[in-house]
DNA sequence: AATTTAATGTGTTGTAAATACATATTTGTA
DNA sequence: TACAAATATGTATTTACAACACATTAAATT
């Protein structure tokens, strides 16, 4: 506040001017999880007449004491209960009429979480998880939106060991590959598959065995400690 | 002005809180050029007294009825005179103490224009080119911004053919393989490095020659015209 | 006119990475 | 104990990348 005031009397005329304060700006959330052999993705009734049974992004308007990640973080937190999650800037949208209550700009951001871990209040608060390839159509551009995310999250996980997060913190190879598969939406070969992942070194052999399976049980890995949650925002 | 006023009188508590409008956004640009071997960045001296001496990028507070690529777009006009460049979103900037006169989140854009082919007007208000390689500290947090958009132009000149955009119309092989090095900063050998560039397709010979050069001259290439000028703004 | 200079314009070969593909092994279950 | 279902792994082939050398052209110099 002591800050915005000096801005709005002593500074420069255009910074002044109270109509460049008539844009508000949000952060939205692409929350995605992986259960049940799905990607799925977290997403909410709107509560605007405009968009009446549509389902949106979760998001909220950037408070002016709180940077951008501090924003999509809390964000998370209060709709989801989750601190410990992974989140990246992806994108800002700015579109005229993106808003139908008026002008609002938003930074979207997404993250992956691990659903089992968890147990949302899903039902109170009106918040669902659904399959990434069902979803048609959202409110507001919250449909673009995704769609930037996702393929963003499918070019990071060729890239830098996030999938991960997505996961329990034991996995089996299978497991793991299928996630690649889910997010590519492509088959891969299981021994290629491995070779590419035995290179990039992220994996520890945990010396542990999957059990209560039907079939015969693979290994146990884990994702290395040093290459935990290292978000990259800039 | 319209939709604002149903947002500030009909809408939600959250949104209708003018607190929320105390925040102001902006674009700033990081505008390459190349000129004499060397990749340079528009700068103006800062006119702010906190940052006195110090230049910065080129920017200003995005209007009310402006997306933001428009924004990016008249800040590029305005300041240089040029509409037919490349431009392309890079990431959002938003942190508390950013800006001195308050709260400010920006919106990052590079761009890349042909200098040879522009005149500006850059005394005038005083502009100047800016060797990219001798820039150690700019006002607020733009040199941050810079290195930002500078990872990203070294990534997308490998995957997309934008680096065309720095030079004139017609250029050797040579001079786009200078390029490659200046930004990428190493050497390149010749004969894999146009090997690389054949593989991608897309140059078109033009069938001329350089000329009044003290030495052999070599083809000429034009960017294929189905590449010229495609943004990707999400 | 011959020579020098400085660049252009290819081609080959070796190495590393990506792909395609098949068989033996382990566990739980009928 | 045979079967179902998945694990675990190796090799041959193709493709991409890196290293490298020589003949050619135009202009400037002698």
């Amino acid at each position: 506040m002591e800050k915005l005031r000096r801005l709005k009397t002593a500074e420069s005329e255009k910074i002044s001017h109270l109509d460049y304060f008539n844009i508000a700006i949000s952060v939205d959330c692409v929350i995605f999880g992986y259960d049940k052999n799905e990607l799925k993705v977290l997403l909410i009734k709107s509560d605007l007449e405009e968009f009446a049974g549509a389902y949106s992004l979760l998001g909220d308007l950037i408070r002016t004491d709180e940077d951008l990640d501090t924003a999509s973080y809390r964000v998370l937190k209060e709709r989801t209960g989750l601190d410990d999650v992974y989140l990246e800037q992806v994108h800002a949208f700015g579109a005229l009429d993106r808003h139908p209550s008026g002008r609002v700009i938003t930074i979207a951001y997404y993250s992956l979480v691990d659903i089992s871990n968890h147990k949302l209040q899903l039902d109170t608060n009106e918040l669902h998880w659904h399959p990434v390839h069902t979803i048609r159509k959202l409110a507001f551009d919250h449909k673009l939106i995704l769609d930037t995310c996702m393929n963003r999250l499918q070019t990071q996980i060729m890239e830098r060991p996030v999938i991960f997060n997505l996961l329990p913190e034991k996995f089996s190879l299978r497991e793991l590959q299928k996630l690649y598969e889910e997010i590519l939406g492509t088959e891969l070969d299981r021994r290629n598959f491995r070779k590419k992942i035995a290179v990039k070194d992220w994996l520890q052999d945990l010396d542990e065995m999957e059990s209560n399976l039907s079939h015969r049980p693979g290994k146990l890995y884990a994702l290395k400690k040093e290459f935990r949650h290292k978000s990259v925002n800039a």
